[in-house]
DNA sequence: TGTTAGCACTCTTATCTGTCGAGTGCTAAA
DNA sequence: TTTAGCACTCGACAGATAAGAGTGCTAACA
């Protein structure tokens, strides 16, 4: 258990690491307001500190900084609530008041938002099609040879696909076939389609014409091809103004990462409620050991629709950052939820 | 008039410039092969050179480097055809063979394919809307309260929006007008469609019930909402792989270039037809006097499409970049004819 | 017993110095 | 016209030195 003066010391050393990224001497402790004591008692107490791991020092003479574990017990026991600042408060409430009534829109002004006050990166998983329904497919011909299938789900969610028509699929075929799969799915969840279709509707056809079947097996595919994550990443060139990312190196191993959109929304995906923060090797991403990655869900109803999070340096202002998130994926619910 | 001699020599000068990025010395020069004169000779030449402007030194006893002077002599007249190598070839067709039937996918994986070769940074402008006509406006409502409204081209995109209906509107009125407006905009270019929406229909709805009014401001809004520029970039970290991006800020201030889609598309759009190559301060942008960009275009039927470009640093492969920039042009172009 | 002052010690950082080598420009000879 | 030779320039690199920040330890003090 450690002491209360062992506390605040600890405290300032990370509260003053996180605001100049510098280590932290004893002298400049024990000159900060609300610590009365020399510089002598800090140097032993950090010496204390640093045997149980909180904080470690750079090379044997320097300063000291917090490590993984003094970052981790910051987070879960020395964070002050924190209370955003009215102007905080005043951009995000502007930028939700503008009556978006697009979802991307939404999240992407979301993601700025958060990215713009931070400083950090922002990165925003959209709304996965798990739990949504089906609303309606269409399919519009452009010409002889190709087409367009449009699926609506209920979220207002439209995914497109266009496909080629062989000529000797007739336009009424692709009709009576649309009219039956709209009889047939409609309110269907999304994750649910691969399988009705394979079955039940598979079965179905089987009973038409052969150049129905013909027409299902075009559209089939266009239909379940692999649907693209939706990621908005914000402020990704914020990463380059972190003085702990003046190495080349670790940018680009970084930025690999963040390109990487399928790996980043995996990562996200794991975050089941709440807020979650990752610090350093906590991330299980190798490339991410230098940073810490925050994550708060949104939801419409009771069903999580996504996630939303912040990747910056260990030395984040997490107090800021995870009252930021708060605000802002209750501002997403609320958001959804009006509209629904 | 350069002499033929001096023309060798800028050529050697340039090539390996391009290839290992550092000075290059009349010593390297003479024992290249091809190159039958001594390094006193090619000093002369140099020192011709750099008078005449076509290469510089970085310090006074240091090799020569090309200036942008020399880079634009050196595409003008210096370079020959470029074959691309049959696993380039190779690449590419297998990219394209493999059936795709989506635009936004065709430009990806084009952009894709394109930064892997060549390790710059590939940037691809979506179709524009000009030229491309309406196809059909759906509108499908999700609730009492939201309706999605879809717009597709004759090229095949489809644009949607969202949009929150006053429960003052009755479904069959949304319905009624849906049915107004595909008799009248079917077929409207895209560009002209806010010029019918504000005259031709507008008057046509006063004839109605002024219910239908209502629900028409309400989809004007959501139809003619700003529509996003679609680009697209590949391999932007490639950039950092480059020894002349090793500075930090250069790197910065590219990135926020890269960051701002609009202006990056203003760029891209500059581009009228053909093959363009901006090098260095021939860029109009001051943050991309160290790159070079070549944007190609590329079209469906007769109508200018969009734009494909690589970016990266003032000593690029021009030769190959422009024949890989020729083939993948060429390909989408075909790709996109074949579909209409 | 907890706290503090003092001091030797460690390590980083910046600056300066001298040396090496690559490359140039010029001159004179072939 | 071409080339060999040579003095000169400049950057890169490796030590050397000094300054400064910070520590750990010991002894004295309340």
């Amino acid at each position: 258990m450690l002491t209360n003066r062992q506390l605040l010391v600890l405290q300032v050393i990370i509260d003053e690491f996180i605001q100049t990224a510098q280590p932290i001497g004893s002298r400049a402790i024990s000159k900060k307001d609300g610590v009365s004591y020399s510089s002598a008692t800090i140097r032993n107490e950090m010496a204390d500190l640093e045997d149980l791991g909180y904080i470690e020092k750079t090379h044997s003479s320097s300063g000291r900084v917090p490590s993984e574990k003094g970052y981790r017990f910051y987070v879960d026991h020395l964070l002050s609530p924190f209370h955003l600042s009215s102007s905080d408060m005043r951009v995000i409430k502007h930028t939700f008041d503008r009556g978006m009534v697009e979802f991307e829109q939404v999240v992407q002004k979301s993601a700025k938002v958060l990215s713009d006050l931070t400083n950090y990166t922002s990165i925003i998983l959209g709304p996965e099609v798990f739990e949504t329904k089906l609303k309606q497919i269409q399919i519009i011909s452009l010409s002889d040879t190709t087409a367009v299938a449009i699926l609506v789900t209920n979220t207002g969610h439209v995914e497109h696909r266009s496909f080629s028509v062989p000529t000797e699929i007739h336009p009424s075929d692709l009709e009576k076939l649309v009219n039956i799969l709209n009889d047939r799915l409609v309110n269907v969840p999304i994750v649910k389609l691969q399988e009705k279709l394979y079955t039940e509707i598979a079965q179905l056809i089987d009973t038409f014409t052969s150049d129905l079947d013909k027409a299902y097996q075009y559209l089939k595919a266009a239909l379940l091809d692999e649907q693209p994550v939706k990621l908005y990443v914000g402020g990704k060139t914020n990463i380059l103004m972190q003085p702990e990312f003046k190495d080349i190196e670790k940018i680009r191993s970084l930025y690999s990462v963040i390109e990487r959109e399928d790996k980043l929304a995996n990562i996200l995906r794991s975050n089941s409620d709440g807020i979650k923060v990752s610090i350093g090797h906590e991330n299980k991403i190798e490339e991410m050991a230098d940073c810490s990655l925050i994550t708060a869900t949104y939801s419409l109803g009771d069903v999580q629709m996504g996630t939303i999070a912040l990747l910056g340096p260990k030395r984040m202002e997490y107090s800021r950052v995870i009252s930021l998130l708060n605000v802002l994926s209750n501002q997403l619910s609320k958001t959804f939820n009006s509209w629904y």
